[in-house]
RNA sequence: GCGCCCAUAGCUCAGCGGAUAGAGCAACUGCCUUCUAAGCAGUGGGUCGGAGGUUCGAUUCCUCCUGGGCGCGCCA
């Protein structure tokens, strides 16, 4: 994995890679094993490569590494190197100079150039005609801060809200509409819940209705202007509706972002149309067949075998058209990726939905790359697992339904509002804030504790849904760091005018782990994007607001001994702000100004 | 039956080859006449589910086992 000069790890990565080849002359197998150190007392990062490597040379590793050790502070003109020091069997602990560290903070957290690669990211996908609930909650949490993390690393950024609008339920519900005689007239999302529940349960009793819907569904995939008049109505409804939910999440996606399964629509036929005449039946690594009156994809690896097998333990195909003529999912997707690839222009497809569609994901990706539409070009399925409930099962209501994400949402808020009233309460924590000002923090809290609570998850576990823990005071929760910048705020409402371009000083210990946990932001995000581990940003926040608080309670800045110092610790106030303020924005948090 | 994910402190979770396994909660002890105590400092708490293997080194990688979750032909 390349690492961007400009970073700590990846001039020290560059150093050792030259200094190896001095040693060693060239060698395909080098790798630099740079890593930030765990205790400080062994240095800021430490080097751990000798340790293999004299081994594969028959040398001893603590000689190794001290020639290594040498060769590093000779060929480092860029004074990087304060010490490089041999350790245990053959550590090499490396501390890096003050100077070097200031000059890493320069532009700390500023957006890289534009010029990277062109991604699209799938994500949120909520169903039409339906509230969001709980469900969608993660995807468009993870996705939103994907999108984010993608656009500051210098990527050209394409989202796209592949929502559900097309499949079999909209016959049932433009059926019952239409057989209703409800045209022209308004109809609010709730009803629409209300309606599709009605006619899901007449579609239970009722024959002729299951085949009025059955009807609806031809109807409107040709094209029937009627039909498609009252789905236009249910879409935009629930459009509505969505964006509602979006804007108080505060996530990127908008309008223009949405790109339902209708829209793939007119290519479906042709998609399956490609897929037949390129592999007919016999055809390997892919083969087209029909069975029981379906178009089935079976795939197969390299020996011929069947790639995916049934329960049964058959090869298990990938279907892309009902014996009723009807498209799937998987036709869908297929059709989506060929738009994405070739109108798109992408060359990275990230996908965010829950882990269950492992499999889905793993046989139309195998599909589109047997059928070389994929290339060079990275497809990434980005997991997650369930939200659950106090009980350990799937989040719902106490009657059983989807939690509404609505609901959830204005929950956080209320309970957050609730905890600035409390302070507001309290004579020695009272801030005086105006109901505007305790609005806008109960809702930039609120929110972000529901964000910051998945995120700082592992992507892949299931976890419990709890306001709060994710609201609660201390610990790695969002209302902590918001905190810590909200202190640094204040203080620099204090000071005044802040110094113009002072020099950093580094002399207490607390201000240099601070200053170098600020320089470790991008290295961070570099192993974040690596399999997407949000979790990993979020540590590093909290590792930065711990810090933070640290130097806050050893290093006075307004009171400080000089003006030199003061100005120094406002500088370093100033980058800590910066890189939360960046951090979280990643995450699509806000911050708050006071709290 | 096959496949994917998970098992780490009493609880909730980090830690996807490196040095004595880390946080928060809960329990206990200190610190607000000094920049926001939504804070800081400290104490106690672990056979990393079990058994093998690879490695100089394994919570981390491989195999098997146990126990949980999820998925596997016309839903998405």
């Amino acid at each position: 994995m390349e690492v961007p000069m400009a970073t700590l790890a990846g001039r020290l990565e560059a150093l050792t890679l030259r200094a190896l080849e001095q040693i060693v002359g060239d060698s395909d197998a080098l790798a630099a094993q740079i890593a930030p150190t765990r205790d400080e007392k062994h240095g800021d990062y430490q080097c751990n490569a000798a340790l293999g490597l004299a081994r594969r040379l028959g040398r001893n590793p603590r000689d190794f590494a001290a020639s290594l050790a040498e060769a590093m502070l000779g060929l480092d003109e860029s004074g990087l190197l304060e010490t490089a020091e041999v350790a245990g069997p053959g550590f090499l602990n490396l501390r890096v100079r003050d100077q070097a560290l200031v000059e890493a903070l320069q532009g700390v957290g500023a957006p890289a150039e534009p010029g990277g690669r062109r991604v699209v990211v799938d994500y949120s996908s909520p169903n039409i005609a339906k509230q969001m609930h709980v469900g969608h909650l993660r995807s468009s949490i993870i996705g939103d801060a994907v999108c984010r993390i993608l656009d500051h690393m210098g990527h050209e950024v394409i989202r796209q809200n592949h929502v559900g609008d097309w499949g079999t339920q909209f016959g049932l519900l433009c059926a019952y509409l239409m057989d209703r005689g409800t045209q022209g007239v308004e109809v609010d999302l709730g009803d629409l819940e209300a309606l599709y529940r009605e006619a899901q349960a007449l579609a239970g009793t009722d024959e002729a209705f299951r085949e009025r819907s059955r009807e609806r569904v031809v109807a409107l995939h040709q094209g029937d202007e009627e039909t498609l008049a009252t789905w236009r109505r249910i879409v935009t409804t629930s459009v509505e509706h969505i964006h509602q939910v979006y804007h108080r999440l505060g996530l990127l996606l908008t309008p223009e972002d949405m790109r339902g399964e209708s829209f793939y629509n007119p290519r479906l036929q042709t998609v399956v149309e490609e897929l037949q005449a390129r592999f007919p039946a016999g055809s390997r690594p892919m083969e087209v067949v029909e069975d029981q009156g379906a178009v089935c994809v079976f795939l197969y690896d390299e020996q011929g075998e069947p790639r995916f097998k049934n329960a049964q333990g058959e090869a298990q195909p990938l279907l892309v058209r009902k014996s009723d003529g009807a498209f799937l999912y998987p036709t869908t997707d297929l059709a989506a990726l060929s738009f994405r690839v070739r109108d798109l222009q992408a060359d990275w497809l990230v996908y965010v939905t829950d882990s269950r569609q492992a499999l889905h994901f793993q046989m139309f990706f195998q599909a589109a790359r047997d059928a070389g539409w994929v290339g060079e070009r990275t497809l990434e399925h980005v997991t997650f697992g369930t939200v659950l409930g106090p009980d350990g099962k799937p989040l719902k209501t106490r009657s059983g339904e989807n939690v509404k994400l609505a609901d959830l949402l204005e929950e956080a808020v209320d309970r957050a509002a609730r905890l600035v009233e409390e302070n507001e309460q309290d004579s020695a924590r009272r801030r005086g804030f105006s109901a505007a000002e305790k609005r806008g923090i109960a809702e930039a809290v609120g929110i972000g504790a529901v964000k910051y609570a998945d995120l700082s998850q592992n992507r892949s576990s299931d976890y419990v849904f709890s306001f709060d823990r994710m609201l609660a005071m201390e610990g790695n929760t969002a209302p902590y760091l918001m905190y810590a910048y909200a202190r640094i705020r204040s203080i620099q409402r204090r000071a005044g005018e802040l110094p113009q371009d002072p020099t950093l000083l580094l002399g207490e210990v607390h201000e240099r782990r601070l200053a170098m946990h600020l320089a470790r932001l991008e290295e961070t995000l570099d192993q974040v994007v690596h399999g997407w581990r949000l979790n990993l940003l979020c540590e590093y926040l909290y590792g930065l607001s711990g810090l933070f608080m640290k130097f806050y309670e050893n290093c006075p800045v307004l009171a400080a001994p000089t003006p030199q110092v003061r100005d120094s610790r406002l500088a370093l106030c100033e980058a800590a702000a910066r890189v939360l303020q960046v951090g979280l924005g990643l995450l699509g948090l806000r911050v708050v100004e006071r709290m």
